[in-house]
DNA sequence: AACCAACGGTTCAAATAATGAACCACTTGC
DNA sequence: GCAAGTGGTTCATTATTTGAACCGTTGGTT
């Protein structure tokens, strides 16, 4: 591993409950050499994308990172068109919805948008890191990914959050199959229990998933037809975001299906 | 330079107009070895800071830095929190708002709202880089600024944008010695002609300047009242900002300024 | 069709930068 | 006043980065 993956590593190791990082929490998580985690925390602080804190000196991401994401936007505008994408679809199906990046191991959310209908909702934080087997996102990413990255996944040890968890790479691959069939993949219970989560692969220029659109609703209200109802807004978002960051399904992804 | 810095350094060659820049171009830009370039680019590429176009093998930025701006966001969530903020000044104003971030050597605009009040406004693109002495949001952090920063932006060559410009580091330092007096800046044309703009400084936990927020709009449209609106919605939108993000202004700075 | 220039990508000996054990100064809790 | 933690520093050893020259392709020109 090069010195510059070493360091852009380290930023990795903050999280949404570990917005501050100290020197010596950076050398234990990385299994770096302390010095070595200094100096590389030096020259991250001296191009901006990591600041120190004045008085506890630990480290917290810099405003070098907005600046950068602010020209990924202007590219390929994913996370200003998805939170309206979110809004509308929150509205019309009542439930959490959230966007998701397919990553090299793991998947990361991105941005999310809750209904006010009902009392009871699925909560979620942005930038979560998640697995690709336990999510319907994930699943929704890999059923059009390549097989051999989808190997690559399941060759990972592959953890049970819960007991709905499908940890079998036999039966994830034919879960991926089924996925195929609809376009749409759904777990219930998988990541989370009592969460039943819809999702739809979100498809960049190059005609490959990059990411997915998800609906999360507590399983006690997922009556038929209002898995009907979810199940045909993601359809619609899901064609529309592709749609607006210029992405494109892929030939054999399925268009219309009937209700 | 280490190599870290060297890595970080290729993409700051990104920019609202150069979104995709191939191997052959960083290599100029950077004056860097092509093996070199080469290689880091593909040690960004692994931890998912750019990614190559399928058919020209260009580089873009890739979606890790929009994960890493949402995690500094859920610490310091001065994007979207500017989000609202400008879209109240720009409503208020009926003028073209904007925030900025102060850098090493130089500003960038992060985020800006349109007013749809009039026809002609003041046009803006996010991520832009644009210079300290130059603009009313760079002289506003500069006011606000450690006098050793101050002295090192000044001592670098200082680009005439327009005739209006101040190049002279005395006449700047006047300026901003005016500016602390109000905790207000305001440059007319001096980036570019026709354009009247204001800007407050905007602070952090540490009592630093660390961005601004500003209104831009056709010297034409700028009256004497007009002037004082914008004056008073500003500082009122910036201490709001500065307090939102959780930063304070510092012990001298001008609280409650007598219109 | 032959040419040429520019592109992305690759090689390997030489040069340079990264590394890590041990160190210091300081703070915190007992 | 001790012990254990913190961030920060040093410097000989070591491993990585570097760059000139290379290859194969592509696209435009003669």
């Amino acid at each position: 591993m090069g010195t510059v993956s070493k360091a852009l590593k380290l930023l990795s190791y903050f999280a949404p409950d570990r917005t501050e990082v100290g020197l010596s929490d950076l050398t234990r998580l990385s299994g770096m050499n302390k010095a070595t985690v200094y100096r590389l925390m030096g020259e991250l602080q001296e191009s901006g994308f990591v600041e120190q804190s004045e008085n506890d000196r630990a480290y917290r991401l810099g405003p070098q990172v907005l600046h950068l994401a602010a020209l990924r936007e202007a590219s390929t505008p994913i996370l200003s068109v998805s939170r309206r994408v979110l809004r509308e679809l929150s509205d019309e199906t009542g439930e959490t919805t959230h966007v998701s990046l397919g990553h090299e191991t793991h998947v990361q959310t991105l941005s999310h948008a809750y209904s006010p209908s009902h009392a009871t909702k699925v909560t979620m934080e942005d930038a979560q890191t998640v697995t690709y087997h336990a999510t319907s996102s994930g699943l929704a990413i890999l059923a059009y990914a390549d097989p051999e990255f989808v190997e690559q996944v399941l060759a990972q040890p592959l953890k049970a959050h819960t007991s709905m968890t499908l940890v079998d790479p036999d039966e994830i691959r034919a879960k991926l199959a089924a996925i195929r069939e609809t376009g749409l993949s759904d777990t219930l219970g998988s990541f989370e229990l009592e969460v039943h989560s819809h999702a739809v692969p979100i498809f960049g220029a190059d005609r490959r998933a990059i990411g997915a659109l998800a609906v999360a609703a507590p399983a006690s209200r997922m009556s038929p037809e209002q898995q009907e109802t979810i199940r045909a807004a993601l359809r619609r978002a899901g064609a529309a975001l592709t749609h607006r960051i210029g992405g494109s399904p892929p030939a054999d992804y399925p268009q219309n299906i009937p209700a």
